[in-house]
DNA sequence: GTGTTTGCAAAGTGTTTGCAATTTA
DNA sequence: TAAATTGCAAACACTTTGCAAACAC
């Protein structure tokens, strides 16, 4: 969300969802989409939340994330069992995990190359390729 | 673990890791790994294990699973954020993951080329590039 | 015998859900 | 006012842990 695209790209977005734009939801997108890409989680979401003095629950901080998800504002990435990443870029990229610390970045699409992907089978089809770079230290 | 190489692969593996050959150890080897490549999350191993006759505790499936991991009998493979799921096939290779039916297999290292990994940062070592392949019913 | 392993049940995580109270259009 | 949304607490699925009994060497 830049500051030359205030709340319209947000408000579209929910509207094309049937969301309506409630305060928890626009103070939800405002954290998770003014900072430029975040990968976060749903706790970490919450607590930025209520530092910032926004009153929302867990719960509807969980349930905003797949509301969003499912609105094409976010997209989750799954790279821990156990925990739910949610990802403010929702352009095709990979990611470098960090095992140590849980940081979770983006790769560009263009810095690495996949190619022969294989068919998918009859009656399917390929709904993404995620690549994930897993670093730890040496 | 092929017919012609009985158990001393397992005890081989199990003696490496300090781990000592128990019943249940060796009862739970034999069903990952008799039956070739494997993708099997802990509680369809232990239900496996149970409708087998062994006699064993879900707690002690789920350390035997880490206990394998950490001796490179096994691998783990996280596809879906609360679950997860243990690679009998230790080698490089990638998966393909139905959403649907939460179905994994692998596919050939070869059949997917990835180029031009980042380099990591300082003091960091790539562990291993993940590829996942989602597919969905279309 | 001594140290390891097991099994149970309890505790822990992260996430989802039911429902009354609140808010939005 | 009618329908959507929220928050709480309870329920959930999966996983880990503490500790006494059982087992392996």
């Amino acid at each position: 969300m830049s500051a030359d695209r205030p709340y319209t790209y947000v408000l579209e977005r929910l509207n094309a969802a049937g969301l309506r734009p409630t305060r928890q939801r626009l103070a939800l997108a405002k954290l998770l989409l003014e900072a430029g890409d975040r990968h976060i989680t749903a706790e970490q979401l919450h607590s930025e939340a209520v530092a910032a003095g926004i009153k929302v629950s867990l719960a509807t901080v969980y349930n905003t994330l797949h509301q969003f998800t499912k609105a094409a504002l976010l997209r989750e990435v799954v790279v821990e069992a156990g925990r739910a990443y949610f990802d403010t870029n929702t352009s095709e990229h990979h990611h470098l995990f960090r095992e140590d610390t849980g940081e979770l970045s983006d790769i560009a699409p263009s810095a690495i190359a996949v190619s022969e992907l294989p068919v998918p089978p009859d009656g399917m089809t390929i709904d993404r390729v995620e690549v994930i770079v897993r670093i730890k230290p040496s």
